[in-house]
DNA sequence: CCCGAATATATCGGGACGATATATGGATGG
DNA sequence: CCATCCATATATCGTCCCGATATATTCGGG
């Protein structure tokens, strides 16, 4: 799904800016489904300006620096519907934690105790805010894909959680030293 | 996390060639942890070698292309602690499935099962895999890492098997032509 | 009182992805 | 029986994206 798809369907919820589009893939309700960078962002939204499938209205403000709110147009519309019933493509996750953690047996207790505790507080925060409502939707899909973003955090944080020392103590065993 | 640890990563837990790393990170160890493509992988293997962190030997094969066989070597495990230590990314996620089913409401229902149970079936496949023990490791990390995917693809399976139902009765209720 | 965070847009370089090329053998199927 | 697809194996190349950086201002906390 590039960059002009994704900026179609936060449209397609409502007029927002470039800012407010990228808060939607870090908090809002595409938080767990997508990421995307200011520097995808802004390139597309001008190339969909361009098409004719968004219009940007230009939002002086006094206090704060000048907005650009784009709104989705019929023709934004169509191209959104397109690609939605275009094959979708693979998941792709890219998880430096886990692939840190990976190698437990390789890293200071400290630093996996750490890695963990930040990974359990992170899912903490991000259900106490999915769970707050801030981003959830009226449409059946979006409550349908929010309950499984719900379901999947819950899993890994319970799992961090009833494992995380069984882990540790096995990497601090005294025998490891000896397996060493 | 850029290629070039993710290719010492898998190199760590023995030689392996460039097809065989890309398949560590399909259907391997770090199936559900990290993407990686070939032409990442291959660049990335050059560089590495040219940097004295892999040695690579050139298997001549019969029936087959010719293979070349990387190893990791002392400094290229020092690069590879050295990145371990260092302050992870946060993780990111590409799911155009999720993003398709987020616009439930503006799909045909034939189109919103047929994404649906696919996604179950691919859930179930990995996870028969994982289970089988193909990609299960030795060490602690790779356990712990392990056994949090499971968790993780099963709550997924449970809540599409649990919830398949409901969505699809939401969309294609009557009343949706009248709120249309 | 200053520093950092938030709001807001824009650009640029480096790097990854995905498609494609090449070669071949085995399996699947019409 | 032949054709087509899949698996093995490496390599390159264009396109797109990420992440860092620049710029400007206001608000809140230490």
């Amino acid at each position: 799904m590039d960059i002009k798809t994704l900026c179609l369907g936060v449209l397609n919820r409502g007029d927002a800016t470039g800012y407010e589009i990228k808060k939607a893939f870090e908090e809002g309700p595409f938080g767990h489904i997508h990421v995307a960078s200011f520097g995808a962002i802004y390139p597309a939204l001008s190339v969909l300006s361009a098409a004719g499938m968004v219009v940007g209205r230009d939002m002086p403000q006094d206090k704060r620096p000048d907005k650009r709110i784009y709104s989705i147009t019929e023709s934004g519309r169509r191209a959104l519907m397109e690609a939605l019933m275009a094959p979708p493509d693979e998941d792709k996750v890219r998880s430096d934690v886990l692939f840190i953690l990976f190698f437990a047996h390789l890293l200071p207790v400290a630093r996996l105790t750490a890695l963990i505790d930040q990974r359990i507080v992170w899912y903490r925060n991000a259900l106490e805010r999915m769970e707050s409502g801030a981003c959830r939707g009226d449409h059946a899909g979006e409550r349908f894909v929010h309950g499984l973003g719900l379901a999947v955090y819950r899993a890994a944080a319970d799992y961090l959680t009833s494992h995380r020392e069984a882990l540790l103590d096995e990497v601090s065993a005294p025998d490891r030293l000896v397996a060493e």
